[in-house]
DNA sequence: ATGAAAGCGCTAACAG
DNA sequence: CTGTTAGCGCTTTCAT
């Protein structure tokens, strides 16, 4: 069975490729053809079940209807709930998308942005992991379509991102713990911690028990390696339980971390929240389930989504005349669960 | 900045676009071209930052040397984690993916399918959710490449699937539960079922409490609406908490009944495993973390990927040669932990 | 009311 | 050793 292209119509009709095309592409009124001829050339085109090619199709208009969409490993909970959320979001503006894992790593990302250009994808969505950050310079400088998200590049002014309040989020979290009566509470964060998320993250805890006055010492804020989740976890899980003074709290900087904390503390038998509150970033359906359930800080990635996939169409609806740059910070949702013991009553 | 294109290097360096071409492809020495100007073309295609319009070489070369996927929900950690190994899997054979969400609704798998093929994606790994075949039935007549995967068609003849063995594990998990005592052994499962996956599921649970001879009542297989499994999850527990007998155990037909059975049984305050024990199709990293840890199937989502892009890309390279198809049954692997409780000592 | 022809960027047969 | 030319399947200007 061949493959059937708009000459074939054209020519079973005994019309020209012009037409057929004008008809299928909702110019036939516009061009004055007949409606009778009109009607046939879609009858024949249902008969015969032509698909266009949309590759020669895109080749033609400069134009693929695709956009690329950067993680850094699509399964993980986080980034497929976002990639869903952004797969539909596109669908509704008829683009579709090409979902890639960069693994955090510099060079796969930037190898991964060359070959999305090389197939001439309209725009990217990228959560970038770049230290280096020249490939984003160079997409900026080409006025090439992107919006960042998750994680974005301050040094690079006038870019269109989308993120959440990570330091406020982060601030909010650690003073809960603290006026819950919390004195030495842990951070377990990542490392390299050049991105962004991290960094505010880092900054937001800091802040929060400077200003309270309480413990600030830097043993209690330890740095994972992202290759060695699970075993560095543990490891200093079992530092901090020799700490001179009772750790009463740990704020896990993601979803990963989370995980093998409470992996970590099962092993140790410690109990969540009686010896040890937890808050997580990242909210996964069964922080919910466990017992107990864990308290997370919540990203609204159906906002997320909606507003880089909307970003992104404007950007390459306007492309050309360098539209004005988007910046959305989006504020996190606090969900008290389980995992949080009051040590006294909270002030007021 | 311009785009750079063949043409550019080739007038920049006063040569044709055919000699670069052929420079860029490896077929310089074949062609007999001085090394010189091999390496001057080399040299100008680094310095201007060329970049292949892989639409227009497609077009031309008649292969995109991307594939498409097409899964329930790609937030939905089985085929997230199942997406990225796949991903991983066709870079290495040098093609690239797009990934896209069926909701399990057929008219929207259809589409996806068609789309897919406009697209010209030289080959399409499914997770079919279709009732009616005739989709795939066609893909076949067309000789298009292409590999089910988790579910297959069994009336459609010489199709390539990648699949695990559910009657067995489904079987295998219910004995296990009966040797240890277990007399009523309920079962949530899925409808509208006619995937195999969920069929075969349910045919191993029925048999093996037919051949033990106990508790075959039909009111222990709960059917679960695909649109409403939480709800459906709770009333079906309490439904059958309201049994004449006491059911002692449950096996869930996959991770998302098996999330609504934990969540209900916490509400109801039935203690896992002391009351009843639980198993479910599919693992997941936190089942492992949960108090108690829950028993799986668990499917070897490598081997599965693995396998169906081995198939696929095999059965891109012998195109038009009629392959003999391949149809892989991969045996799962049963993860006990604490969910299941022994009621009488296992007899051997 | 409809068609001829050019061209998107690339590759490959064929010529020199 | 290198260039000319045709063409992948489509859209679009310009004719008629």
């Amino acid at each position: 069975m061949k493959k059937v292209r708009l000459e074939d119509i054209a020519n079973k009709m005994g019309v020209s490729k012009t037409l057929v095309s004008m008809v299928l592409n909702g110019y036939g009124d516009k061009n004055g053809i007949k409606k009778e001829t009109q009607e046939k050339v879609i009858a024949l085109t249902r008969e015969l079940d032509y698909k266009p090619n949309q590759m020669a199709r895109s080749l033609r208009l400069g134009k693929s209807n695709t956009i690329g969409l950067i993680v850094a490993d699509i399964s993980n909970a986080f980034y497929a709930k976002m990639a869903r959320n952004i797969e539909d979001e596109c669908n509704k503006y008829g683009y579709n998308l090409i979902i890639c894992s960069s693994d955090e790593k510099d060079a796969k990302e930037s190898s991964l942005i060359r070959m999305l250009k090389e197939k001439q994808v309209d725009g990217l969505i990228i959560s970038s992991t770049l230290v280096d950050n020249s490939e984003i310079v160079v997409l900026k400088q080409e006025n090439y379509p992107f919006v960042l998200v998750d994680r974005y590049f301050p040094e690079i002014p006038d870019t269109n991102f989308v993120i959440i309040d990570n330091y406020k989020s982060s601030y909010k979290a650690v003073k809960y713990l603290i006026d819950s009566g919390h004195q030495n509470i842990a951070m377990l964060s990542i490392s390299p911690s050049h991105l962004t998320s991290v960094k505010d993250r880092n900054k937001g805890y800091f802040d929060a028990i400077k200003k309270a006055n309480i413990n600030t010492d830097h043993y209690l804020h330890c740095l994972i390696p992202f290759e060695s989740i699970e075993q560095s976890v543990e490891a200093s899980i079992e530092r901090l339980l020799k700490y001179e003074k009772k750790i009463t709290a740990i704020l896990a900087v993601n979803q990963n971390i989370a995980l093998a904390i409470i992996k970590a503390l099962k092993k140790f038998k410690i109990k969540i929240p009686d010896e040890i509150s937890v808050i997580t970033f990242d909210d996964l359906p069964f922080f919910e389930l466990l017992t107990p359930s864990i308290s997370a800080i919540s990203q609204p990635l159906d906002v997320i989504s909606f507003n880089a996939v909307k970003i992104l169409i404007d950007e390459i609806n306007s492309k050309g005349s360098s539209r004005k740059k988007d910046q959305v910070v989006i504020p996190s949702h606090f969900i008290l669960r389980e995992s949080c013991k009051q040590l006294k009553t909270k002030k007021t």
